[in-house]
DNA sequence: ACACGTCTAAACAATG
DNA sequence: GCATTGTTTAGACGTG
């Protein structure tokens, strides 16, 4: 993975406060999305970063805006001080994010990294409205003032509340192919929960015991070049119960909604999005889907449950164009939407595909 | 108390 | 021979 950009070279936009860990250009939409349904857009917070200087961005110019290519405003606070953010060592569920496209386009600052260790990613929206829109929250963590020090490692890998067997889940889901070998087994655990990185040499033996002892887990031939070793992939028969797994919840099932005579075991897109659009092999989906994983895997299932159903989100239908990373404005539509609907807004017609 | 799921550790065989 | 992968067994722990 490259360095993370936006650490150096170049200057604060005048006027915001905190660093600003989004385009503008994109909060500029929001801002104008929200000023569109009644409300007044006056504080976004970007893990725990604070923008509330509406007025000034909303005056900045659109051609000092980030590229997609080149960090759009450079990180003020502590971040210049920073180090280069190095590979693995840095990755967190923002990290992936960026990884799936969600928030390709948005810099985020090794502090910023940091502060979605120790209290998750927050992407929140506060209008003058007076009935608040939903607000994606950890449950506990005391809100991290924006010039926060890094925090302690000790907090950082924290070791995360998810199973092997879920943790093997979803590393195979998250594959293209939903087939991986142990060693992208690894990688792909120890990317996403750098809690793994250094941890006992003995997770990786209980990550082939899971492999080998459940059931949900099948090894199928070796790809040529694989070398040894074998790809594992998940049985679509024990999918219901990984996702029951993962949610610590049993997947409801509506009459007649899930189950198997069909072939299909789909969990419920409202609880299990991701999971539900992966199963269904809907494109288009995956950067929300993603995210919603990460909200689930950060702060528990419950959160999904304060997102709206999958089935009314407007993400990306065009799976070809809108993968294209280099593609004018898609990443950014995407990721304004997809920041709408976790802050609880719909979608802006501004933001849809023309 | 019990079943169940999970985690951890260990031993061992097969393979590259 | 070594490291990795895959299998199996055993014990401990937490939960319902």
């Amino acid at each position: 993975m490259a360095p993370m950009r936006g650490e150096r070279g170049g200057s604060p936009a005048r006027g915001v406060r905190a660093s600003l860990p989004l385009p503008r250009r994109l909060i500029r939409q929001i801002a104008r999305h929200v000023a569109s349904s009644g409300r007044s857009l006056r504080r976004l917070e970007v893990s725990g970063r604070v923008i509330d200087n509406f007025d000034d961005i909303e005056g900045a110019s659109d051609d000092s805006d980030m590229e997609t290519s080149q960090p759009a405003v450079a990180c003020g606070g502590n971040a210049g001080n920073l180090p280069p953010a190095d590979n693995d060592d840095d990755l967190t569920s923002l990290s992936w994010l960026q990884d799936k496209n969600l928030l390709r386009g948005i810099n985020l600052t090794k502090s910023d990294i940091e502060d979605t260790k120790t209290m998750g990613s927050q992407i929140i929206l506060k209008t003058e409205s007076k009935t608040p829109p939903p607000v994606v929250r950890p449950p506990s963590p005391p809100r991290t003032p924006v010039k926060a020090p890094p925090s302690p490692p000790a907090v950082t890998h924290t070791k995360p509340p998810y199973s092997f067997s879920c943790l093997i889940f979803m590393a195979i889901e998250a594959a293209p192919a939903r087939a991986l070998p142990v060693k992208e087994i690894y990688a792909w655990i120890i990317k996403h929960f750098p809690y793994f990185k250094h941890a006992p040499q003995g997770w990786k033996n209980s990550v082939r015991h899971n492999l080998s002892l459940n059931k949900c887990f099948h090894k199928v031939a070796a790809a040529p070049g694989l070398g040894k070793g074998s790809l594992w992939t998940v049985d679509p028969q024990h999918r219901a119960s990984l996702i029951q797994a993962f949610g610590r919840q049993p997947a409801p099932t509506p009459a007649g909604a899930a189950e198997p005579s069909g072939g299909k075991n789909s969990p419920d897109p409202t609880l299990f999005p991701y999971l539900a659009r992966r199963l269904a092999a809907e494109p288009g989906a995956d950067e929300y889907l993603a995210a919603a994983t990460v909200l689930a895997m950060k702060y528990g299932p419950s959160v999904l449950e304060q997102l709206p159903p999958a089935a009314s989100l407007v993400i990306s239908r065009c799976t070809r164009d809108e993968h294209s990373y280099s593609g004018g404005g898609g990443e950014e539509r995407r990721t304004a939407e997809a920041l709408l609907h976790l802050a609880g807004l719909p979608p802006s017609p501004a933001l849809a595909p023309s």
